[in-house]
RNA sequence: GGCGAUGUAGCUCAGCCUGGUUAGAGCGAGGGAUUCAUAAACCCUAGGUCACAGGUUCAAAUCCUGUCAUCGCCA
């Protein structure tokens, strides 16, 4: 399998928000999918960032007595500390207010004016003066013209605007989602945007005038380019692909179009109409896959400020002082809500899955493993001599369908099948042992050779097993290759994963990866 | 209000499209046996009105209609 580039992108963050699981998440299922990428040989850019622009900002910012830039540069810093906290490996964090992605966007939008994608529209509407905002016709009538806040009377208003002809672009989306059906994952997200995009499609307004934190439209300054196209903006100024002189175009043009746009299901409009457009009126490839996943409940009940029931920072480290952190990586991966429906955080799920699948079959099967190594094997790597009763599996069939099929899976994004594969790995060495019993036969001495044959499948196959989990379980897979002297991981998986590369001879030190935790 | 989805063992879900053996899996729970191992792996068990009510059919979790609940998108 040839070398290829991937590139990945996480939302960019908005600054106005502090850090939270649904961050923390959306990173490390992107975090897995880079590790799993580059273990494989892959030349990958994984991007995340923080979205900095916008009137929430500049409003939070003048409460505080601050300038946006200011909150924005410590409200970033809050996200960018997350990276290392998680073991996050992003290749850059890209910030909407660096001069670099400014003036790109500003370079994109003129772009857009002089293709006659973007053009100075008026907007009419009924205005809420108290709160800067317009209502709909209908809105207007459901409120009896009245400000629902102040209880002043809506005005007649009109602003110009630059708008961005979306309706331009109906039937090229349609027919994107015809040729492409996998851009938009999963099913019911596309079917969702499919259902609205029958509605018909209205031009959309790319620019403010009632605030200023934010980047001038070109020439007209007096407008600032609504926050929202300046985010999505930064997948591709990251790569520098609107300033082909700069550094960042060298090094980086090359990863567009991105393989995988991860995203959560409450920015799927956005991502999955508008960004396909913009693309398209900038004539540049589309990505191969949005993917919009759902969002995590907390104990069965939806995160909400007023509950105060959000998983927050503090939580999270709770959980990585107690279990640790792959085991919070291994439960955000396998239980997350990547599929359309929401799931739930809770202690006793989350004690449960480390206990069942961590300690009880990875750890102990690893432990009782390499322990025996240690007794019968003088805790050596016994050879591969073929005697054994290979105990109905053919190994080197049986693990290279696992690892094709944690590959396959990865590639479609789907983690947990992935790891799923890489635990029935796990699972068969523990039947194994149960089936041929080595620890009964260790008691004769003649059977050594035998006993020493059924532990080289058994070791081996938790290489090949641990090399799949790496991406998702980076440390203690780590701790894992340091017992037993695996080496470093070479870039190829495939390779590596071949069955019989455990070198006899190779000395294994028992291990206990994942120590036993106390429930509640 | 419009469109759509879901509702199956304590929990998470598969099965439903292409109706027909005693409705399945994983986890949890209870019991057993064993010791290489992190009281771990293994074996057995769990008697769930397949949301509810009708209908079609020789036969429905599986098709049709209605009701309720939950959720999503839109207004």
């Amino acid at each position: 399998m040839g070398t290829s580039t991937r590139y990945i992108t996480t939302p960019i963050y908005y600054v106005n928000d502090r850090p939270h699981i649904g961050h923390v998440y959306t990173t490390t299922i992107c975090d897995a999918w880079a590790r799993f990428q580059r273990l494989s040989g892959h030349d990958v850019f994984f991007l995340t960032g923080t979205d900095e622009h916008g009137q929430k900002v500049e409003q939070s910012a003048e409460a505080r007595g601050v300038s946006p830039q200011e909150l924005a540069d410590e409200n970033s810093e809050e996200f960018r500390r997350i990276m290392g906290m998680f073991n996050l490996t992003n290749d850059e964090f890209i910030r909407t207010t660096d001069p670099r992605h400014e003036q790109q966007v500003q370079s994109l939008v003129k772009r857009l004016m002089d293709s006659g994608d973007v053009y100075l529209g008026t907007f009419e509407g009924w205005y809420d003066a108290g709160q800067e905002e317009y209502y709909t016709d209908t809105k207007a009538n459901e409120v009896e013209f009245v400000s629902p806040i102040s209880g002043k009377p809506l005005e007649r208003a009109s602003e110009q605007n630059y708008y961005f002809k979306l309706s331009a672009y109906e039937d090229r989306l349609r027919k994107m989602f015809d040729d492409h059906p996998g851009i938009v994952r999963p099913d019911a997200r596309r079917n969702e945007v499919l259902g609205r995009l029958r509605e018909g499609l209205q031009d959309v307004p790319i620019s403010r005038t009632n605030f200023a934190w934010g980047i001038g439209v070109p020439g007209a300054d007096e407008h600032v380019i609504y926050v929202w196209i300046d985010a999505l903006f930064n997948y591709i100024t990251a790569l520098g692909l609107a300033d082909s002189e700069s550094q960042w175009h060298a090094q980086r043009a090359g990863y567009w179009p991105a393989g995988m746009q991860v995203i959560g299901k409450e920015i799927l409009w956005f991502h999955a109409v508008i960004w396909p457009a913009l693309l398209m009126a900038l004539e540049l490839p589309l990505p191969s896959c949005i993917y919009a996943h759902s969002f995590w409940i907390s104990e069965g009940q939806k995160m909400s400020k007023s509950l105060g029931n959000f998983i927050d920072l503090e939580e999270l480290q709770g959980y990585m002082e107690k279990y640790g952190s792959d085991a919070l990586r291994y439960f955000l991966c396998t239980q997350g809500p990547l599929g359309a429906t929401d799931a739930d955080f809770s202690r006793s799920q989350f004690h449960e899955t480390y206990t069942t699948d961590l300690v009880n079959t990875v750890g102990n099967c690893a432990s009782r493993t390499s322990a025996m190594i240690g007794k019968y094997c003088d805790g050596l790597c016994p050879a591969d001599t073929g005697e054994c009763a290979d105990g109905g599996v053919d190994w080197s069939d049986f693990t290279s369908a696992q690892v094709e099929a944690a590959i396959d899976s990865m590639e479609r994004f789907d983690l947990s099948g992935s790891i799923a594969a890489a635990m029935t790995i796990v699972r068969r060495v523990d039947a194994f042992i149960n089936e041929t019993a080595p620890f009964k036969l260790a008691k004769d001495p003649e059977m050594a050779a035998q006993v020493g044959d059924i532990l080289y499948r058994c070791a081996e196959a938790i290489r090949i097993a641990s090399c799949l989990l790496e991406a998702t379980m980076p440390e203690k897979i780590l701790e894992l290759r340091d017992a037993w002297n695996l080496g470093a991981p070479t870039g190829d998986l495939r390779g590596e994963c071949q069955w019989g590369r455990l070198a006899a001879g190779t000395a294994i030190e028992k291990v206990a990866l994942f120590p036993r935790v106390e429930s509640e």
